[in-house]
DNA sequence: GTCTATAGACGGATAGAC
DNA sequence: GTCTATCCGTCTATAGAC
């Protein structure tokens, strides 16, 4: 289980890079292949070592596994707190929808990651979502409910409302070969602007207050 | 790969009965385990037969996932093309979320089946991505263009927009664990009516003509 | 610390009795 | 047609040389 505060402290500073490049590769792989399909000797030749070196660093494939996830989900809650109630709604959550949506470009493969986690009914984070995720899911809930009930956006259920845009956002990374399928071979930057404009076109307008 | 039109014919009615309770069962274990983690064993006595009694139905493990998804397919194209151009357009495209909504509802399974398969590369499924998907996509982006011409609809990318929609109604049963998570334990029927009017209350008044 | 070699477990597939 | 027993490949993990 996930979140138990800092992590045991490396020994040297040697061994926290190898594992930070172990833990780097074995995203890639995990992301792509899912727990099962992924295998140590894929992730170590990844990572440039041998699978017995991997094994050095780590005590086995469900170790590295919690790594990775551990790793990817600091970053992953960053921008998630970033509603602030004093702005203004419609360009608060605008930013919210944009950041999320570069963040799905730019980290395509720590959204799979999770996808995959949460398809197999998220067996290792499982703690983390209904314990921090929900709190913070929570917090902007009641900050999307203040301006409601200020008339400063439409009044919808402000804890869907933040499932659709996760939803939306997450959606060009995760289930990419679909979109690209779909929609040709379009470079990603442009597919990711075109997305970025419909996405904020609907939300915004279906969000702005009703007069 | 899928495509090839019909499949063979089975001798008997008994063994198509069988194959069909196989293939039952492994879409419940594909479904929720993926590929590569779902194991013949556990297909097989979800079925409640053996191994080897299930092999001699399927060639192989690869075989019974390629079932799976062709019958799961022809089940999850029927509502795809149910757009009318000649009917009111918010009132085609809340039908359209409502419907694919339902889908997740009743049938999870399937839904998270294709979300596996498109994660891992959609290696089984891609050239149906390419073939007859974009085609239908594409046919149903050109009804949407036509409303919007006729300014009866928000002038929006039609190809996000149908990505939009999927996104936001399949996220409900691909990512149930996170969101059971994060809305508490609500039975699941509450949980979406209360998805469905807050996707169609954004997405309607965010698509309304502009004017 | 890193490697080669290998033990041990597991899962897909086959043989053969019934 | 269905089962038990078994083969064989793959993968995790360990032992031991260097």
């Amino acid at each position: 289980m996930l979140g138990h505060g800092g992590s045991e402290p490396r020994r040297t500073r040697i061994q926290a890079a190898k594992r930070a490049s172990i833990v780097k590769a074995a995203l890639e792989v995990f992301s792509e292949a899912g727990y099962s399909a992924a295998t140590l000797e894929r992730i170590a030749e990844a990572a440039g070592i041998s699978k017995a070196s991997l094994l050095y660093y780590f005590p086995g494939k469900e170790a590295v596994y919690v790594a990775v996830l551990e790793d990817t989900l600091a970053f992953w809650l960053e921008p998630l707190a970033a509603l602030d109630p004093a702005g203004e709604p419609l360009e608060e959550i605008g930013r919210y929808v944009t950041t999320k949506l570069e963040m799905s470009r730019k980290r395509p493969a720590a959204s799979r990651l999770f996808a995959n986690e949460i398809l197999a009914g998220a067996p290792a984070i499982g703690g983390f979502l209904k314990g921090p995720l929900k709190e913070l899911v929570d917090k902007e809930a009641a900050v999307i409910s203040g301006w409601i009930a200020e008339g400063r956006l439409a009044p919808v259920d402000p804890r869907h409302l933040i499932m659709m845009i996760w939803a939306v956002t997450q959606h060009y990374a995760d289930f990419d070969p679909q979109v690209q399928a779909v929609l040709g071979r379009e470079a990603a930057k442009r597919r990711f602007a075109a997305a970025r404009e419909t996405l904020l076109a609907v939300l915004l307008e279906g969000l702005r207050p009703r007069g």
